[in-house]
DNA sequence: ATGAAAGCGCTAACAG
DNA sequence: CTGTTAGCGCTTTCAT
């Protein structure tokens, strides 16, 4: 508890001020040439220096400060009809924007996990508005990673670690992991798939690698191969399902772990396509972001994903660290959902 | 580039000394009722004086002002991962911004559909940081109403109207829902089901509406009372279907559609758990909010959400709504996605 | 108790 | 070409 924000060295903020005393020139001349409109109304030698000044105190303009002298904010509000028509992040922030209370204003950045490169650009573009905190979901390990100077109060959502700096809401996977595992044992499964997005998110390489080594340590196998899916779509996930069954079935398995209820579905559809006997034959398990309850039969269990609670422990964890400058981590536990289900061999 | 989209557009605002002037007395003064801070440090009579002014006047203070003058935004920036990761929401959110640009900012606001009273409140609050405009999604009928006396620049997304000042960027589901309800006929259908969800949403009204209306035209009946859903849920669509299914049987229902494709996959996934055979005894249509592509056989048809499109088309229409001043109207065509099916005779 | 005045950081006229 | 100046709307000392 000793990183906090407070003990982080508190870069003051670089002023067009700053940058002019650093230049030798007009705070005028630097605006125009931060804005680009210095087209012929600047001289050579001042440009150079200007820029020069620029990058050396690292200066970046204080949007608040332009949409008071602009007059226009550059920002639009987007009205949506609340978490009840959504799901996981609509969810999220919904629990968020009712802790905060209407006071608070939520600016949504879109980090696009799939673009592997310029990973910090929608950390530098979120803090570019200097909030008062940053919120951040289900990152990637190049936003963890751009997280690390980052100076504004900030709670990571989702994701099984954090700089020692930020604060930290996570899913308390391992109970309800260890029972899912343990039901599977007891029904006899030795040999289970598993069912991914390819999303670089830690959250997702993490619910994979818990289940893995909790399913080894009773000496269950997992399939090496991972279906992996690049979209969250039921439709896409039976059809990846279908073709890879029979090796799977060959190969013996009699369960498939989905780490999206998403896929899940689509599985279970493929599934009754094929004739499959579910769960006589095959049993499915999924982690629930689409469906706050369960999954249907013939689904053996799920681990339901509580995002409400998430997003309001979310809000807490950011309004604790704002007042008294120290991080806090906090495990939201999830919930196992049992199916009775007669397993592999019926 | 800067100029491509951000020239303002004048809004008469109340200013702190607007609301001094009227009350005959200082800015500070003012500044000090309405931040609540007047305790012992105004007179009664000026206090009553200022109040009256503030409301006459309508003041509302600026937001990019106060935190200016206050060095601290009380905002937060929500960073996510992406389209792929969430549904239809999201994805709007993903191509306004992308058609944006990184200059721009996205406050995000809910409007909770399900409060029923006080609806104008969001609105409020999402102008209170003078955006540039304002993104309206999935409107209830009250938001809407209140949008009548909405200065800025505004569009509606998925709405069947909206006021004639500002931009609607909307569904073209009459050819898709001609299509489905043809394809139904030719199969021999004669009575049908609906299923929906419980939000105050217009976009969901209309999209009952256009079914019931063309199905009528064809001489196919609709069951009176619809299966009203009050979560969106695979699970809670289930239970409700396999509820209602024995009377629906009776009255000769040989076709449920759902308004969601959520409650499709339940109703779905029941009806093949009460061993009814689909599509052979019954067909299920589904307007795709979840899937992108398509529903699973064995639903009859289903109809395409274009997610993606509508939020580019609204960044678009935004965009010029900002710099020509007039509002645009524009209808996305919605893709009818039929499946070869044997209907209810087979 | 009250108002004048000094900023917050930036932009855009305006003269040199 | 360049620097000076006057705001944007609000908050907060600091004299009165």
């Amino acid at each position: 508890m000793r990183d906090a924000i407070g003990d982080r060295i508190p870069r003051p903020r670089v002023t067009l001020a700053d940058v002019a005393r650093e230049a030798g020139c007009s705070a005028a001349a630097v605006s125009l040439w931060v804005n680009g409109k210095s087209s012929g109304r600047l001289s050579v030698e001042n440009a150079e220096r200007i820029e020069h000044a620029v990058v050396r105190l690292g200066y970046v303009p204080n949007r608040t400060a332009q949409r008071l002298a602009l007059g226009s904010s550059q920002s639009v509000a987007f009205l949506f009809p609340g978490a009840a028509y959504g799901n996981f992040f609509t969810t999220i922030v919904d629990g968020v924007a009712d802790r905060l209370g209407p006071e608070w204003e939520i600016t949504f950045v879109d980090a696009k996990l799939s673009a592997s490169a310029a990973s910090s650009a929608p950390l530098a573009r979120a803090l570019r508005s200097d909030p008062s905190g940053l919120l951040v979901s289900a990152p990637s390990p190049d936003i963890l990673a751009a997280l690390e100077d980052v100076c504004v109060p900030t709670v990571v959502i989702d994701a099984p670690s954090a700089p020692a700096h930020v604060s930290l809401v996570t899913l308390d996977l391992t109970p309800s992991i260890h029972a899912l595992v343990q039901h599977l044992d007891e029904l006899g499964h030795r040999r289970v798939a598993y069912v991914s997005y390819v999303a670089e998110s830690l959250s997702l390489s993490s619910r994979r690698s818990q289940v893995r080594d909790q399913l080894l340590r009773r000496g269950i196998d997992m399939v090496d191969q991972d279906l992996l899916l690049d979209s969250l779509t039921l439709t896409h996930a039976a059809q990846a399902f279908t073709g890879i069954w029979p090796a799977w079935e060959r190969a013996g398995v009699t369960a498939v772990i989905c780490a999206d209820d998403r896929h899940a579905y689509g599985v279970m559809a493929a599934g009754r396509e094929l004739g499959i006997d579910l769960p006589g034959r095959l049993s499915l398990v999924g982690f629930n972001d689409l469906d706050p309850n369960a999954l249907l039969s013939p689904a053996l269990s799920a681990i339901a994903l509580p995002a409400l609670e998430m997003g309001t422990a979310a809000a807490d964890a950011f309004a604790a660290h704002l007042s008294t400058g120290t991080p806090s981590r906090l495990m939201i536990p999830t919930r196992y959902i049992r199916r009775e289900s007669t397993g592999p061999r019926r």
